[in-house]
DNA sequence: GATTGTATTGATCAATTAGTCAAACAATTA
DNA sequence: TAATTGTTTGACTAATTGATCAATACAATC
């Protein structure tokens, strides 16, 4: 019998990844407090001890699964620096991959509030960490940037001043908050008949135009 | 010697509201799952038997902070059914009365929305308990109100046209976010050498401005 | 087929934690 | 003063939970 392409058992995906997007949904769905190894142990389909035996502690995998999605929910906000995009543009980019990358994941953008508000270390870590690094630079890269087009703007009379850290906190907060606030917001949708779903697709449309005509001088 | 005009005891707040107080803080800061009866116990600086002699059990508590929390931030919104208010009147008193109202205890947001993403029977007993009640009401009175604002604004050529829901999130995202996301956006701030208040301070001064410049067609 | 190293499990430990209880205490009333 | 009532405490219990470990199953290599 020939090999096939897929591994010859048919050996599904790696333990360790396995453990790990299970401790993924449950961390970020009951909070790093509200886990419990069990849980994660049962999500994958796998003994308890075997938890400990790939990550060592619920501490660990804690930190790992944090950072991870910290990092990921960064790369989002990369396109912020391209060079080459105007104001619009890079507005229009941003809200759009934005709420595309995040409507796969809805659960990131509140975890991750929720844990640096619960536990300070993580925030703490996590700037050390970044600081030097790519993504710890990206905050100020960002307000720059914005603060240099906003110049631009401003003296050529197309744009109104507005100090760049509140546009940005505005552009994050209008696309960001729907996310943390979801639960919330599908329940009280629910009597529109309408789903939290159409609601971002009418927003990925409409948002953009409300951002720039509210920079309008 | 004439008794003083404070009780002869100099005896302090009511032990219960000292308990409750103390629940406020820990619960609001680590999230239910995240607290311990100890630690509000020991914030209280009482036997932790004592926080079971009043309240029953840990989670009877968690339950009225939490629906005392929700009617608190619930109350904030209340502005937005005076129906003598113009739009432009409503958006200004909303921001200012919704900052000035949740400085003062800024963790309550981000608990809210945290448990109810972390427990959602939360918030199934909140809409249970909250319909036919007022605040049940207060969201679909609130869409109709905007939404009829709207209408005659639009009507009128005063504003552009937007689905009265999406201005409802962006006016909550605007206001409710940057305490959401207070212990990020601080950090990220920190080397601006400002402080999240002065932060606040001027976001109270210009969020009208930029929401009603958003609105006009 | 024996050997070796890795993966997995069941059983168990030790610490934490919510909750209970009887006794001590304090204030009030008879 | 004695009795009564409500408050507070320390000690304890039972359950949960993170972690360990020896035993076993498995897979690759010799």
């Amino acid at each position: 019998m020939p090999r096939t392409a897929t591994p010859p058992k048919a050996r599904d995906l790696d333990t360790e990844t396995k453990i790990l997007e299970a401790a993924r949904r449950v961390f970020t769905r009951l909070g790093t407090s509200g886990a419990r190894v069990q849980d994660i142990a049962a999500e994958a389909r796998v003994n308890q001890a075997l938890v400990h035996y790939y990550f060592g502690s619920k501490e660990a995998l804690a930190e790992r699964v944090f950072f991870e999605a910290a990092a990921g929910m960064m790369q989002a906000m990369r396109v912020v620096l391209d060079p080459s995009l105007t104001l619009e543009q890079l507005i229009e980019r941003f809200v759009a991959a934005y709420i595309d990358t995040v409507r796969k994941t809805p659960f990131i953008p509140g975890y991750i509030l929720a844990e640096v508000a619960q536990n300070p270390d993580r925030l703490d870590s996590l700037m050390q960490r970044a600081l030097g690094a790519v993504p710890g630079q990206l905050a100020p890269m960002a307000r720059d940037r914005v603060a240099q087009l906003l110049a631009v703007g401003v003296a050529a009379g197309t744009l109104r001043p507005i100090a760049p850290r509140q546009l940005l906190v505005n552009v994050m907060a209008l696309v960001g908050f729907p996310f943390v606030a979801r639960p919330i917001l599908s329940a009280l949708m629910s009597g529109d008949g309408e789903s939290f779903d159409e609601f971002l697709d009418e927003r990925r449309r409409e948002l953009p135009g409300f951002i720039l005509n509210a920079l309008r001088p």
